[in-house]
DNA sequence: CTAGGGTAATGAAAGGATTCAATGCCGAGA
DNA sequence: TCTCGGCATTGAATCCTTTCATTACCCTAG
């Protein structure tokens, strides 16, 4: 049975040939067993058992068009909120019997592009994508291509593209609200590249609650660029303030929960548990775990894994349904990390 | 441009029309541009941009036989531990051009098979699985149907298969043996099911370290089956323990890490941070959040990213490799969460 | 005994790109 | 003027499956 062969996959011809009908009955046995005779078809099974003969996919897509997988586009495949909403697409997909092929894109422009490029090559039905950038030109030519392509975690305006994402804005008020009330006028982000749109709403969220409650929107809120959105890059902007002539900020707004989890780790470093415990933080996805840190992490939530789910849902729904923005709200979950 | 059609996707015959040259012309421009000549390339190219041509990549792939993606089933996306291990396959492939397609079988052997017939009937080059049970037949199948195929996170053995993987038996042995050395001799592990071979051998590996310091291996390590291996059943059976007769044990061996952390909110849920602090626990994988947790964690540490890149190594290797079994050695991470 | 109806099986066409033997063409050399 | 070499282009064959109009066959009713 495994002796040899190997050079080559059995094709339906081959299965045919064995068994002594024609390629269209062996396709018949495969897709509509119940309109081909019980004896035929025993005797075709068993060619096909015989040679582990395996259908060609790629040939029955050539022919058909159509396929069941969907190509979703991350930033960051090991940051957990990504992969909370994946999962959320996942459970959606599996309910329509669609499969899931995923990519990360490392926030680069150039990757996301090959991704994009390599799926629509392969002829999926749909597109899930986190942007890496603002340019969204590709995505529409995708679409206009007959791909149906859903935003994922930004808003599409009125670029003609359906979206699901969470109000950057409100969020990043939210935590700096919270932050005022808490005391501080003067607050340290630690952002990401405002090519990220997530990153330049979080501060313009975080800079308007500082107006709104009568402070410098700009000195109450010092924005500091990471290189990257992990917790190694927190560790490094940490260290890097604590050094700085300024010292330390009373308060620091997160762009992630990770990089907060890096500014944890930097503070006790440096200072121990009590310099950890004199900085006020604030998070941003409120990861799993977030509640389980050396200090609980406040954080601003975001419905993952429905925003997966009803991304999913709006991909799949029928081709003539309409162009549709969903905006989740965000909420903040107050932890020890900023108590007092 | 973005006009009306939709309803097709432009063919190469279409361009080959549009520009007045035969099909095989355009094909060498798109393949081997230099043998063209350069107004035809040039009238061509235009052609391409007008439609906005975008090649099949399922026809060619029927023609040409081969591709550049690698498919990689995990047990399950939320670990960080796979995501990590991911990373380090994608990484390796990136060097080589190739892509990764990703999927999470959930434990569950049903969709792991799915997967893996998708895979294959996509005509992948190769793949790179944890398996969720014992069962290798599948994947011997596979393989001998001439795709490539290597074990992740568990050994081949002497199936025929390569595969990389951790000494999951001296990992358990480095956990039971520190928690003995602080002095506990009753240990409750949290463990998975025994279909899953790294839960297993953990458990054999703690009771083989019990057995070398004299203590009787049954008793010393009792073992709690979980439903899931997340932090949602570390806590669901934390409670049970707690509400059982004999209590909580001294220590707590977990499976993994996000176990570990279900079992440290159900202590604080229980009975604050006394509670937490007086239960030695020792967790596995050593996630990057380990180290930041209310009590920091104790847990065998395993070489995943590396562990990724070497099997996408193994995976790309010449046809004529060996089959090659790698298995790193574990490393145990010592933090507070095991301090007396 | 024939016509007609129904079931089973057939096999050619289609789908889009690549490959390669064959053709066409042009200019240079005889 | 004729021939030959080399470059550019052509278009049929191929990859494997699905689809569907057609054929083959058997049985029953007239």
């Amino acid at each position: 049975m495994t002796t040899e062969a190997r050079r080559k996959r059995a094709s339906i011809s081959d299965v045919a040939r064995l068994a002594g009908v024609a390629v269209g009955t062996v396709s018949n046995v495969l897709n509509r067993p119940d309109i081909v005779a019980p004896a035929t078809r025993a005797r075709v099974e068993a060619a096909i058992k015989e040679m582990s003969f395996v259908p060609n996919a790629v040939a029955r897509q050539l022919r058909v068009g159509t396929i069941t997988t969907v190509g979703v586009v991350v930033l960051d495949i090991r940051n957990p909120f990504f992969t909370e909403v994946a999962r959320g697409v996942e459970d959606r997909l599996a309910l329509a019997d669609h499969t899931l092929m995923l990519a990360s894109s490392d926030d680069d422009p150039a990757r996301e592009r090959k991704y994009l490029q390599l799926f629509e090559q392969h002829g999926v039905v749909g597109l899930l994508v986190v942007p890496s950038g603002p340019d969204l030109d590709q995505l529409l030519e995708v679409q206009s291509r007959g791909v149906r392509v859903v935003l994922l975690d930004a808003p599409a305006g009125s670029s003609g593209l359906s979206s699901v994402s969470v109000d950057d804005e409100a969020g990043g008020a939210l935590a700096m609200a919270h932050l005022i009330e808490r005391g501080h006028t003067q607050v340290v982000m630690l952002n990401g590249s405002h090519d990220i749109r997530q990153c330049a709403a979080r501060l313009v969220g975080a800079r308007r609650a500082a107006s709104a409650a009568g402070l410098d929107p700009e000195a109450a809120v010092r924005e500091v660029q990471l290189r990257a959105l992990d917790s190694a890059s927190g560790v490094e902007a940490t260290l890097a303030l604590a050094d700085a002539p300024d010292g330390l900020p009373s308060a620091i707004f997160c762009v992630n929960d990770l990089v907060a989890v890096g500014v944890q780790r930097a503070l006790r470093l440096r200072g121990g548990t009590a310099l950890l415990e004199s900085v006020a933080i604030v998070g941003y996805d409120d990861i799993d775990i977030a509640s389980e840190l050396a200090v609980p992490l406040t954080s601003v939530r975001q419905p993952t894994h429905e925003m997966g789910y009803r991304a999913a849902d709006l991909l799949l729904a029928p081709e003539s349904a309409e162009i549709e923005q969903v905006v989740f709200a965000p909420e903040l979950v107050v932890r020890a990390s900023s108590a007092r």
